[in-house]
DNA sequence: AACCGTATTAATA
DNA sequence: GCATTATTAATACGGTT
């Protein structure tokens, strides 16, 4: 049924109208496509279409291939394995949760549709002309649908009115709806704006319980002005949401007083699920659909099924669900876009009957994650409990304009980005170790190239820098021709809030050093000063991985795609001077760094004078082991130092851009003592009282969340170590049970105790603290750039004198073997 | 062999 | 004339440890 619409337009699947959703039945599919096809014939966007359709249509040439090498002896065998699996997962089937899918209906156009009456019968859709994010029932039946460019859509549908979002609206719709939610399911899982999931099976047990009284809601005249009406249903609520979680019913205040007509709602999960979506429609004037079902991939399924304004229930019963599986389309499933349809589809499998048909040949096609999942759909299986807020993985911002080809306009816009991307970091507190650009060129090919950096980064400057240089790349690699885009974004990963793994990194210096206005410059400013700092003097106390593989896995990088040229052009820049075209056009970020010359280590607390940091790690190396303090610290020598310098191979990475600004900086240079910073073991406050020996730890709570427990530690022995665990946010390396559950908390950063006994709040509160006392002393520390590294930079120069040293020397040296990094991965099993 | 970083693709709203 | 944005997961590849 679904092959023969397509009729000669194989290569089509992806620009033909998708018309599986809600709404769009009984269309005239020809038709609409053919319009679609004529707008869209001969535009970049449509070659690029045709491009990926290509490439579908390949690797379902290769499945195919490989299916016909599949032996019958292989199938049996994979049967075998598919039916053992089958039976563990039939075991395992749980059945006792009521999950509830609510989505609203045609979202955004709804809203609009109700602020603005004149809406109401015209067909119209939410978005652009170049894009529409909904579209009301009667555009649909047009062919109008989200995920349409508008102007196609004006060419099915003429008379479409199209409005722009307003998303400020929709949020605060969203946040109605979800006072709702919480009432029936306090930890339901928003989806996006219009959608969520509810796990009811509380509610439900509590609901049995109800007189009816606490089940009764007025009907107020949905047809009256939307505001009246609104804030009606806002004070009903209020009457009401405070009685419907108190446990007696007792405190119930009487309904007969309001207006109107009541309804009565039942017991039953239908019931419930009926009463939430009158309460919306009279809070919001707007209606939903839900779906009720064992799990949330059926509960998805269903609340589609009767949409608009309707909802369907699958009982829980394994015999029903299989029933009501087995002429589903996978297509419908979630999780089955219209890459996994067409080549399940060259399967010949539409439904899902013929997935679980087929899943002994499914699983030797596919990955096993793939077919696992193949199998899960085929038995209606799906999640049973929704879980909390997973922690963010990424963030990013991405912008669409018209061509743009200057090299200074995208490096403008880059920094833009970063600046917009910076923002919302900072927001929530958040900072990332790789930085991904993302280009999209007026062919509509998108590219996506990505740098990690040791450290995570969160300001415009650090973002940029890793950014510009990845622009560069891609500019150079091209050139002499523009790079002509149509798209770019940036985006930021690798958080180390969800690193359990490294948690020493920023964290000892964020608060052993935080004392001294030059721990800003050393900790706060992550990646480029600590780079700094590193190559300077090649310590590696602060690095998890070495600079030098990372280095050079750029290089090659550059190498594949800048051949000859853009080498030498590399070493020029990191040989003789700064004047590079793309660093100019990116203002850097600069640093004055200090040198650390009194350092005191916070294993055997001495303080060690004249040391670089190479000789201090690895002391503290020695104090790791066990091994007796060393009493005169070695002395690493000037020349030395230059050796690891200049050994570092020129590349216009923002490694190279680190190491360039240490060079600058004449305050690296062991010659000429300067501001000299202590690091304290424990930090004391103005009474010279210990101030931090708190000692934190990680406990999973729901599966994801941290928790902070603080407790006093004694400060010799064990004080360090638990000191150097501590991150940022005071997660530790440690599994402890933890007793701070009711306890009041103390922030360690700023000293107030905090009246939250949530602890991912708490955590999220010294996350703050944090950051902004990083922030403080970064300014502090670096003022406006200023323009005295120039001659520095020639004077450093001047006495390293000769040319580079070949890499190899570079890396045996200064490795200090028993970074304190190992040392926590080694011993964090053991409690302290 | 396990794991990491990079790049691409698919999917969803 | 005109084809988004933000996020996640899977997967593949070429590394390293």
């Amino acid at each position: 049924m679904a092959s023969h619409h397509q009729g000669g337009a194989d290569l089509l699947s992806r620009i033909a109208l998708n018309d599986n959703k809600a709404g769009m039945e009984g269309l005239d599919r020809d038709k609409i496509n053919k319009i679609i096809l004529e707008t869209s014939k001969g535009s970049k966007f449509y070659e690029n279409e045709l491009k990926k359709e290509q490439q579908v249509n390949q690797r379902i040439e290769k499945m195919m291939e490989q299916k016909a090498r599949i032996t019958k002896e292989q199938l049996k065998q994979a049967q075998a394995e598919v039916d053992k699996l089958t039976c563990e997962l039939e075991r395992s089937r749980e059945l006792g949760r009521v999950i509830v899918h609510v989505d609203m209906d045609a979202f955004y156009a709804a809203v609009e549709m109700r602020d603005c009456p004149e809406l109401k019968d015209k067909p119209m859709a939410v978005g652009s002309m170049s894009m529409l994010s909904t579209s009301n029932y009667h555009a649909r039946r047009f062919g109008v649908r989200a995920a349409m460019p508008g102007f196609i859509a004006k060419k099915l549908c003429p008379n479409l009115v199209i409005v722009p979002t307003n998303f400020d609206k929709y949020r605060a719709v969203s946040a109605q709806v979800r006072e709702i939610f919480s009432e029936y399911d306090p930890h339901f899982m928003p989806m996006s704006l219009d959608e969520a999931y509810l796990d009811i099976t509380e509610h439900l047990e509590q609901r049995k319980h109800w007189p009816e009284t606490m089940r009764t809601y007025h009907i107020c005249d949905a047809k009256t002005g939307n505001d009246a009406d609104r804030s009606a249903a806002e004070s009903e609520r209020d009457e009401l949401s405070p009685v419907l979680f108190e446990d007696s019913p007792s405190s119930s205040p009487s309904l007969s007083g309001a207006d109107g007509k009541a309804e009565v709602f039942g017991t039953s999960a239908e019931e419930a699920v009926r009463e939430m979506r009158f309460r919306i429609e009279q809070k919001t004037s707007l209606t939903a659909s839900a779906g009720i079902a064992p799990n949330m991939m059926l509960a998805k399924v269903c609340s589609d099924k009767n949409k608009p304004n309707g909802q369907y229930r699958i009982p829980p019963e394994r015999q029903v669900v299989m029933e009501f599986m087995k002429d589903l389309p996978v297509r419908k499933v979630s999780g089955v876009g219209k890459v996994t349809e067409k080549m399940l589809a060259a399967l010949g499998i539409v439904n899902c009957d013929q997935l679980s048909q087929q899943m002994a040949l499914l699983s030797l096609l596919f990955s096993g994650t793939s077919w696992h999942n193949f199998l899960h759909i085929s038995l209606g299986l799906g999640s049973t409990c929704i879980e909390r807020d997973s922690e963010r993985k990424s963030m990013s911002t991405e912008r669409t304009f018209g061509e743009m080809s200057d090299a200074e306009e995208q490096y403008s816009l880059c920094r833009d980005l970063c600046h917009d991307l910076a923002q919302d970091l900072q927001r929530e507190g958040l900072k990332g170790k790789t930085v991904t650009l993302k280009l999209k060129n007026v062919k509509f090919e998108v590219k996506t190239r990505a740098f990690t950096l040791q450290y995570a980064v969160c300001t415009e400057e650090e973002i940029f820098a890793a950014a510009k240089d990845l622009l560069k790349v891609e500019i150079d690699s091209v050139s002499p021709q523009p790079l002509k885009l149509r798209l770019m974004g940036v985006r930021v990963s690798g958080f180390i809030s969800a690193e359990d793994k490294k948690p020493l990194q920023r964290s000892i210096m964020g608060f052993l050093q935080k004392d001294g206005s030059d721990s800003g410059s050393f900790t706060q400013c992550a990646g480029s000063v600590l780079k700094a700092q590193e190559d300077s003097d090649g310590a590696s106390f602060l690095k998890p991985q070495s600079t030098e593989m990372k280095q050079s896995f750029f290089q090659r990088a550059q190498l594949k795609r800048l051949q000859q040229q853009e080498q030498e052009q590399m070493s020029v820049m990191a040989g003789t001077d700064t004047t590079n075209n793309s660093a100019d056009a990116a203002p850097s970020f600069k640093i004055s760094t200090q040198v650390l010359q009194f350092l005191t280590c916070p294993v055997c607390n001495t303080e060690m004078k004249d040391v670089n940091l190479t000789a201090f790690n690895n002391h503290i190396d020695e104090c790791l082991k066990g091994s007796a303090v060393d009493n005169e610290p070695t002395h690493l020598d000037a020349p030395k130092e230059q050796e690891e310098l200049n050994s570092k191979p020129p590349a216009s990475s923002s490694e190279s851009r680190a190491l360039k600004s240490s060079s600058h900086d004449p305050s690296c240079n062991e010659e000429k003592p300067s501001t000299s910073i202590s690091v304290p073991l424990v930090e004391t406050d103005e009474d010279g009282d210990f101030k931090t020996p708190f000692f934190s730890h990680r406990t999973k709570i729901n599966g994801k969340r941290s928790v902070i427990s603080k407790k006093k530690m004694p400060v010799c022995e064990s004080s360090c170590k638990a000191s150097l665990t501590t991150t940022h946010n005071l997660e530790a390396v440690t599994e402890m049970s933890s007793d701070s559950k009711g306890s009041s908390l103390t922030c360690p950063v700023c000293s107030q105790p905090q009246s939250t006994d949530d602890l991912a709040l708490f955590n999220r509160h010294v996350d703050m603290c944090l950051n902004q006392e990083v922030l403080l002393e970064f300014r502090e520390s670096h003022p406006p750039v200023g323009h005295s590294d120039e001659p520095a930079l020639k004077s450093v120069r001047g006495q390293q004198g000769s040319s580079p040293l070949p890499p190899s020397k570079k890396i045996k040296v200064l490795s200090t073997k028993h970074t304190i990094d190992k040392f926590f991965k080694s011993n964090a099993g053991q409690k302290v």
